[in-house]
DNA sequence: GAAACGCATAAGGTACGACGAATTCAAGGG
DNA sequence: CCCTTGAATTCGTCGTACCTTATGCGTTTC
C-alpha cells in the first residue's frame, strides 16, 4: 500500500516524512544532513536525495551554512498524495480528513455535472455497475466490498468529468472513503439513504441530466460533511 | 519568479521539467541518468537528485536495468505548483488554464461561503480594501494595479475559508489571473460587471451572508468560464 | 560607542570513482 | 517448446575529496 521499498531513500522518506508532517519538528527546526545520514544509517548521497524530495514538497528548505530547515505548515504541498498519506497516518488525521471532505464537497458536485455531459457510454455503464455493486453489498457486514464499489463509483465520476485536475482527486477520495470505513465511525452497514443517492446519481448521469447529477452529489457530500460534524448553520 | 538558481539540480529541473510536461518525451520514453548528466554537463549525483524530484512529482519512474521512464500524463501530480508553472509555460497552456479555471469555479464559491462565516475582522476589512483597490484601478489602463488587487482579493477569500486545501490554491488562482491579464484575451479595461460583483462579494462577506457570498462568487467564476468559452449548454 | 568591514568556519553543493544489486534478455539445455 | 542459467546493463549505494557560500564574530574605523 505505501510507497515504501523503492530504495533506501524511500525508506528514509517513509520515516522522516511522517515525522515532519506530524509536527515532530516544529517549523524552523534545523536538521543537518550529516546527522540525519548517521541517524538513518545511510550515506550522505542517499540522505541528500531524500532531502531533495522533501524540499520539492516544500516541507523543508535546504540552505548553505544553515542546514535543512523545516518550513511552516502553510508552505507544504498539501495536495501531494504522499503528503496526504503521511498526514492521514499521523495525529493530524482528523483535521486532514475534514479538509479533504470539504474539498470533496466543493469538487464532486461540479465533477458530477460535467460527467453527466461528457461521460462516455462505457463510463455511464460502469457507473451503474458500481451503484449496483454498492446496493448488493449494502447489508450484511460486507463493508469491504461496499467500499470497493463506492471508491470505484466516485473515481468514475471524477474521471468522466474530463477535467484532469478532478480526475487526480480520485486517490484522495479513495483515501477519505477508506479511512472513514476502517478507522473512524462507520456503522455496521452503510446508510441506505446514501446508497439510494448513488443509484439515483448513476441514473442522472446515464440520462445526461447535469443539474440533477450535481444536486444529488451535493446531497451525498452534505452527508459526508455531517458525518464529520461539519455543519452549515 | 521561477524557482531557478537554487543549485545545479534546480537548473537541470528548470530545463528538463518543462520538456517533459510539454510532451517532448512521450510517455514510455526512456532516458538514462548518465546520458542526461552528460547532456546537462553535471555530475551523476546532481542528475540523480533532479531525477528524484521528477520522480516525486510522478513525472518519471526510475527502474534498474531500464532507465528513467517518462510516465503517462494521467500519473502526473498536476497539483504541484512547479508542474503547474511548467505546463503554463509550455504549449499545454490553454488546456491547463481551462482545467484550473474549472477547478476555480468549483472551489471558490464554497470557499467564499466558508469565508463569510469564518473570516476574521481583519480579513473582512482587507477584502473590502482589495475591492476598493479594484474599483480605483478599473479604468484607465491600470491593468497591473487592478490585477494586483484582484489576486489579493481572491487570496484573502481562499485563506479566510479556514481550509488549508483551499488556501493553497491561492498561488494557482494568482497564476490564472496573471496569465489571463498578460498573455490572453484581456480587454483594455476589466469588465465593470465583474468589478461590481467583487464589491458586492466583499459586502456579503462583511455581512456574514454565506449564501449570497457563494452565489456572487458563482457569478464571478461563470464569467471566468465564459471568457474561455467553457459553456454549460 | 556604533557601524562598517573582513576573515574564519561550518554547513551544504559538486564531482568522481568504485562496487553492489537487480532486472532484462539471450543462450543453452532439458 | 519451456525452463534454467548466466551475462550484460543500468540504477543504487557508498566514500572521499574539494568547492562554494552564508553566517557570526572579531576587528577596525569614524
Amino acid at each position: 500500500m505505501s510507497t515504501t521499498g523503492r530504495g533506501l531513500h524511500g525508506r528514509v522518506l517513509d520515516s522522516l516524512g511522517p515525522s515532519i508532517t506530524a509536527g515532530e519538528y516544529p517549523a524552523g527546526s534545523v536538521l543537518r544532513t550529516d546527522e540525519l545520514a548517521q541517524r538513518f544509517e545511510v550515506s550522505r548521497s542517499v540522505m541528500r536525495e531524500a532531502v531533495r524530495v522533501l524540499e520539492s514538497m516544500h516541507l523543508v528548505e535546504s540552505r548553505r551554512r544553515v542546514g535543512v530547515t523545516v518550513l511552516p505548515e502553510r508552505e507544504w504541498n498539501v495536495y501531494d498524495p504522499q503528503v496526504i498519506r503521511w498526514r492521514l497516518a499521523g495525529c493530524e488525521r482528523p483535521r486532514q480528513l475534514r479538509s479533504l471532505t470539504v474539498l470533496r464537497s466543493a469538487v464532486e458536485p461540479v465533477a458530477a455535472s460535467l460527467a453527466a455531459r461528457h461521460a462516455t457510454d462505457e463510463q455511464r455503464a460502469e457507473l451503474t455497475a458500481c451503484a449496483l455493486g454498492m446496493v448488493a453489498n449494502s447489508s450484511g457486514h460486507k463493508l469491504d466490498q461496499y467500499l470497493f464499489h463506492d471508491v470505484a463509483f466516485h473515481r468514475v465520476i471524477l474521471t468522466a468529468s474530463g477535467n484532469e485536475m478532478f480526475a487526480r482527486l480520485g486517490d484522495v477520495v479513495a483515501e477519505v472513503l477508506t479511512g472513514r470505513t476502517h478507522h473512524d465511525v462507520m456503522f455496521e452497514d452503510p446508510d441506505p439513504a446514501a446508497v439510494t443517492l448513488h443509484v439515483r446519481l448513476a441514473e442522472a448521469v446515464r440520462a445526461r441530466d447535469a443539474v440533477r447529477a450535481e444536486s444529488l452529489t451535493r446531497e451525498i457530500t452534505v452527508g459526508a460533511l455531517q458525518e464529520l460534524d461539519i455543519l452549515a448553520p
